[in-house]
DNA sequence: GATTGACTCGTACGATGTACGGTTCAATCG
DNA sequence: CGATTGAACCGTACATCGTACGAGTCAATC
């Protein structure tokens, strides 16, 4: 397990950036950087999803041409990884928190996880593709940590690390997949009542149509951590 | 939420097929046929991944043109849909179950449920975008009875039903994406010692390096189901 | 014999990722 | 000072993709 691809270095060799004019820039656009490249991929996949970023458009958006990404970045591939790590960055929870909480730590942190994933609804199916960047990693490692300060042996971390990894992914996959315009809902309704004979159970208990993704985040949550920690 | 896009008909009315003699086949290809199509689809998504799943790639393992698919299909999206839900029919449990064990009966559901998608690598990762095709909603209905019937109230249903789902589609997603060829495990295993000191503790834990995915599913689904039923 | 409709396919179009070979300009060096 | 270098950028070109369109081919029917 873990990353996928090779570490290929890109072309361009270190971020020096010491001339104060740039190179050539028709109307007042900025010099191309990853920095502006990985933002405005970024701003593109919020506007039209995984499909919607194309080199072209990128480009378009900075104001250079196609091929002039590929100086930065060596491919599109790339791009995504960069642009989904850094909206999983994570600066750590506020110091309210006593150091002991380690459960109000570890809540902190993936309910923190899995709303910046829904402000970007791309990245959530993104991440189930590609290798883990920095930041996933970094909040994996403290994730573990806190567990294991916790008093989580280490035969259980592994498993208690990917259940609650498996509670936000799912959870958060889940929730970006459905329910995305009106549209979608008027056709779920429908759709679900033709069905409501096949499928009289979940149709009785509106499993689609319950609105309250927080809320069963938070109760599945506190069902694992209660299972890691039977006395609490 | 619930499944997305509307559900326009294909051009093919109904499958008759009363003609014992085909139309045109220079070689002994049988005709063209939905089933065809999307078993021929699964074997290629199996052999070459997503990305390698063409239109006209597809056409030439069927010995027919590209074109003709269209008429059996509406689109390339269809076909992922169709190849997915094909691929999670569900037979049923044994008999050998007793009527009263619903926690076996949960749990060869969905070990069944994951190990169809590991066997079909890119099914985890597909199912998390696409709408959910009467194969899954089949598994849901299933669950969401037994849970019923086992006592479980209507206010904890959805609650259960999706820390299942996500739990299945968590784990089954992270294990589909790491570790795909040993090509990817050695360059994990450098990237892991080059990354030691920045993440100590999932290092010592070799988190991203445990290879018992079926014990960690089966633990982490465990500890769900106790948390469910706190008395058995 | 004419018509219909199920089914197939070749061609064509616009879009995509990116290889390749320029061009431009700032910094460096003789 | 002029020549050289290398970072940064971009236009063109190509292979490949999904699929619209229209024309073909048969079997069954009228």
């Amino acid at each position: 397990m873990a990353a996928k691809r090779g570490e290929a270095r890109s072309k361009r060799p270190q971020r020096i950036s010491v001339s104060p004019r740039p190179v050539q820039e028709p109307r007042g656009e900025p010099p191309l950087s990853l920095e502006r490249i990985v933002a405005t991929a970024v701003e593109l996949l919020d506007a039209q999803g995984v499909d919607g970023l194309t080199m072209r458009r990128l480009a378009d958006r900075l104001g250079s041409g196609a091929m002039s990404l590929y100086w930065h970045v060596d491919n599109k591939e790339k791009v995504f990884d960069l642009a989904l790590d850094s909206v999983l960055e994570y600066r750590g929870s506020p110091q309210v928190v006593e150091p002991q909480d380690w459960r109000g730590e570890v809540v902190h942190m993936l309910e923190d996880w899995r709303s910046s994933m829904l402000r970007h609804p791309w990245s959530a199916s993104l991440l189930s593709r590609r290798a883990l960047g920095p930041n996933i990693l970094g909040r994996l490692e403290l994730l573990s940590k806190t567990l294991s300060r916790a008093g989580v042996a280490d035969a259980d971390l592994n498993v208690a690390i990917w259940s609650l990894w498996n509670h936000v992914m799912g959870a958060t996959i889940t929730r970006g997949n459905f329910s995305l315009s009106d549209d979608d809902r008027v056709a779920a309704q429908q759709r679900l009542t033709t069905l409501s004979e096949r499928y009289p159970t979940i149709e009785r208990s509106r499993l689609l149509l319950d609105n309250d993704w927080d809320g069963a985040f938070r109760k599945g949550l506190d069902l694992l951590l209660d299972g890691l920690f039977p006395r609490q």
